[in-house]
DNA sequence: TCGGATCCATCGGAAAAACGGAAGGCCGGA
DNA sequence: TCCGGCCTTCCGTTTTTCCGATGGATCCGA
């Protein structure tokens, strides 16, 4: 069965007659003929009764007349919808932000954005790195910043930066100039990121190489948060060094630089927009913004 | 758009990669590719991100595909309902009685039909003469018998038969045998059909041609009715000879044959099924009953 | 790092189909 | 009886659809 038989049936039942149906679908008259004919064998019924002044409905021709009108309908339906959808979301593109805005450099990025793809739409969510996967599959997110590795096997990754850590603690500790040796803060409270966020296990690895168990006292999600709990002496705690930095500026706290550990950030995304123009102009955005 | 291009589109959807869609449309890859394809220029925005898995749908085509999906199963619909049609009602055809079945001779009708055209489920449903013509637009009545003229140009006629009319009196009436002459009724009281019916006017012409006015107390439709109404003495009456004989065998009746009046008796159907097989079987079957 | 396997896209020739014009048959109206 | 309208059939042409082969890209395991 084709579409256009379906088209010509509720044409000629309408009409009444193949010449005018024939007349008005831009086809030949033989031609509504053959497609009438091929319904007929198909349902194995005459659809019409054949009289000398036209053609005219049999019972079971009324009765199919509904069920393919139900289908060029849906048909319409179809494109209304492709018409919809070409217009409607010229390109809407979520991206998940893992940590502060300024951080992630995204003025630069929306400014591009809007220079270079004026047709997407960026939405921009707030995200954790160590939900990043699950966000992609739940198509809460299109692409994403996380810290850290990323070892699915569904998902590209660009690292844009590598992020040097820093130890911060209270402005009343004294820790000599200098001091080359994290000892000085093995007996230390601890503030510690939550399970499942990168930093974790990695800063815990590199505790347990050197003998060393931190005490912690508290498992903290949010940046800002752990600079304002060490501001006020609650312990000591480790954040990327241009975060630590704004709080030394503002004089809440000092840092310790030589831990010698980073992280690295880095954009993912589903593998199947490996290919999409809009991804890879993103992409090239992004390590453009992130080249220093 | 194509039908086949909207199952290659689902069919992909599902299994996610060209080759496998094809393998179960028995198709080849290059033309699932090519269906997909000829969907996107349509639509005008992809359907599937390309990597080297397979396909995945994008967040449009996800939604187109629920339209495709729709028009998929109002398919479906068509093709049961073809199959329905085709088995459930072999062929049921509503044939109209305007007198008693007997009169119309139905049961030969009836074994005949089972016989020659097995396949038709005939139906017998009791309709008016004068309403023939309604009662066939408004598909009551796919075909049926009547008494008179027909003239609408949509119907086509095979007269079955001519029947004679008589007058029907009370057995107490003295009317002397051989009586030459409808004067002998011509003051008594008389019990007409119901206006429309084609006995009605053909009889007042006759009445009419003859200087008489028949003195009518009643307008009756039901010829057994008549029959009994004759009976009790209420007046005399016309009736079909082959009526009135079947009162006249039980003795409830006397009958005057030689007033010359004969209905005709027709078989009509729409001119549109004038090349019906199985409508030229009946009628065939009809002019072999009536033939004699 | 280097084949093997897996996908999709493209190309070109072959097969299938749909189409339109011409001709023919049927029927009804003049 | 002729004319006009309508449907069907036939046939050559045109369009389309399809398949097999080929190539490019990627992933995976050795």
């Amino acid at each position: 069965m084709e579409l256009y038989q379906l088209q010509t049936f509720v044409k000629v039942a309408l009409t009444g007659n193949l010449t005018d149906a024939a007349l008005q679908l831009n086809i030949s008259q033989p031609a509504a003929s053959a497609h009438i004919k091929a319904l007929e064998k198909i349902t194995g019924f005459p659809l019409f009764y054949r009289n000398p002044k036209g053609m005219t409905l049999t019972e079971r021709g009324t009765k199919l007349l509904e069920e393919a009108q139900r289908i060029l309908f849906s048909i319409d339906d179809f494109y209304k919808k492709a018409q919809e959808l070409r217009q409607d979301s010229v390109e809407t593109i979520r991206i998940g932000l893992n940590t502060d805005g300024n951080l992630l450099r995204m003025d630069k990025m929306i400014r591009h954005m809007s220079e270079r793809l004026p047709e997407v739409e960026p939405h921009f969510v707030n995200t954790r790195s160590e939900d990043f996967l699950q966000d992609v599959a739940a198509l809460k997110i299109n692409a994403g910043f996380y810290y850290g590795k990323m070892t699915d096997s569904q998902i590209h990754s660009v690292k844009l930066h590598s992020c040097p850590m820093v130890v911060v603690y209270p402005n009343s500790w004294d820790v000599p100039d200098g001091e080359p040796d994290l000892k000085v803060f093995a007996d230390k409270s601890w503030i510690w990121t939550t399970q499942g966020c990168p930093f974790h296990q990695q800063a815990m690895d590199y505790f347990l190489e050197r003998d060393m168990v931190p005490k912690t006292i508290m498992y903290v999600d949010n940046e800002t948060l752990i600079g304002n709990l060490v501001q006020q002496e609650m312990g000591c705690s480790l954040l990327a060094e241009p975060i630590a930095m704004q709080f030394v500026k503002e004089n809440k706290l000092k840092v310790w630089k030589d831990i010698g550990l980073s992280v690295d950030l880095s954009f993912g995304y589903p593998k199947d927009r490996k290919r999409d123009p809009v991804m890879n102009e993103i992409v090239a955005l992004l390590q453009e913004i992130w080249k220093s």
